[in-house]
DNA sequence: TGTTGTAAATCTTATATAAGAATTCTAGAT
DNA sequence: ATCTAGAATTCTTATATAAGATTTACAACA
């Protein structure tokens, strides 16, 4: 795919102090920063190549070598991704990133999804708190199984601010995708940039016995998971409630 | 006291491999490697200083820039903290990393410990698996009762390799100290670099409703955690069943 | 005589730049 | 279709300078 270098360099909205030598912080810091920004107001999308090292430099009037030092960073956060010889680009996430529930044997099954409803609601409390809104705003909720080996373990709610993903609620329930993190950032251009995870032990409720076929009661991992898109900004707040007779949630830290 | 992890080369054996212009891995790399070598076979223990970036740029015959490069990863990686003016140390970890059962307002409580016993078993399956063991390799079992707020809320068995941490078995179960982590690290220099986690959601035995004032059956989150030292070494394994009535499983990824 | 304050010297890591090598892609020749 | 030259890109390494921390030297003082 052939990828357009979007010349600039009038930019209304974002646009940037210009890096001094004055300022006492790095100018390293200073490029990254406002790279950031040029990122969060969508100034590329993801994949697009940004422009390359040397034009950066002369538009900042550094070296070379210290647009790197900018650009590595970012790189190592995940924002972008280098090809040598070709150029640096917006990272574009597979659906599998984030994606933690995984077979006992590590093997990641990418669960099919049965939508049950969409609907649009004032946000309760939790997702008020999960997705810093105000009181009385609203928010879409996705309900939702989820299949693992043809086997349904996982019953799920998503929750959206209305604000942002209002196109959401017009969408009838069997068209909502499979994979939601790679459908904001395709279609919204928002990308989840990290997210955050609280498990708890939980019994089945009813309904969860009902859609999960087993008995109420049953124990049941309870992942609260917040996604979040560029400068903190929460982007969905997700509650899946799943069955660990033969998957678990696998997390690794260095 | 210091525990050789692995078949260790003697002092002599673990001197300068030379960094050498006709390989094609970069300098960087290579001096990474060694560096990590030295690390492993307990070069320097935790909160000692490494030499100095010129004095390990005269060693390996290349500039300060080069040398810092590969001090770099390693810093990134946590394994040294630099500090500017000073010099650059191997990290030394606070009781609290690789901490993650939080109280729901995210508060850090480091529990106390009640130890039920220490005890030398035949290593089981699993056992051998996550410590990655010979048939009839013998493991240290502690199991011990974890206090939040005064209130038993953990049932926990850690297994280690009886072979690495004999020591630990001659010891009463009372002396066990509360932060094992921290234990190894100090008393046998092995540092835990990282840990893998897996959760699955279980009911509560007899046992474990026991100690935890709790019924059979309610449900508890299990945390199944290797964790692993240099050259991904495995050092311990830990199932911790927690009540998530207060406390849940944090984690974050960026 | 011993203690303390201060400034200089000398360590250390941090930042910035430059030059050449390695990699990738493309256009043009065969 | 295949090969090749070269242009564009990132990657590697080196060097120079700045900034921060520690030690040392020494004078002032009690």
């Amino acid at each position: 795919m052939t990828v357009s270098i979007k010349a600039q360099p009038s930019h209304s909205q974002a646009q940037t102090r210009p890096v001094s030598q004055v300022e006492k912080r790095p100018l390293y810091e200073q490029i990254k920063e406002t790279l950031l920004a040029r990122l969060a107001a969508d100034h590329w999308r993801p994949g697009e190549l940004l422009p390359s090292e040397p034009k950066l430099a002369e538009e900042f009037n550094v070296s070379q070598g210290t647009v790197r030092r900018a650009l590595d960073e970012m790189v190592s956060q995940g924002l972008l991704t280098r090809y040598q010889g070709r150029g640096t680009a917006v990272t574009e996430h597979t659906p599998f990133r984030f994606f933690d529930f995984l077979r006992a044997d590590g093997a990641r099954e990418l669960p099919e999804s049965k939508n049950l409803r969409v609907s649009v609601n004032v946000a309760s409390r939790t997702e008020r708190d999960a997705l810093e809104l105000a009181a009385g705003k609203k928010v879409i909720r996705i309900v939702r199984v989820r299949y693992l080996n043809l086997e349904p373990k996982i019953y799920e709610t998503i929750s959206v601010s209305w604000d942002l993903f209002s196109e959401l609620a017009t969408m009838d329930a069997r068209d909502v995708p499979n994979t939601v993190y790679n459908y904001y950032e395709q279609q919204f251009g928002v990308p989840v940039i990290s997210k955050r995870d609280r498990l708890r032990a939980a019994s089945a409720t009813q309904v969860e016995a009902r859609y999960l076929h087993i008995d109420v009661g049953t124990p049941l991992l309870e992942i609260e998971c917040i996604a979040y898109s560029h400068q903190n900004q929460p982007i969905e707040q997700r509650i899946s409630r799943c069955l660990t007779d033969e998957h678990h949630y696998c997390s690794s830290l260095a």
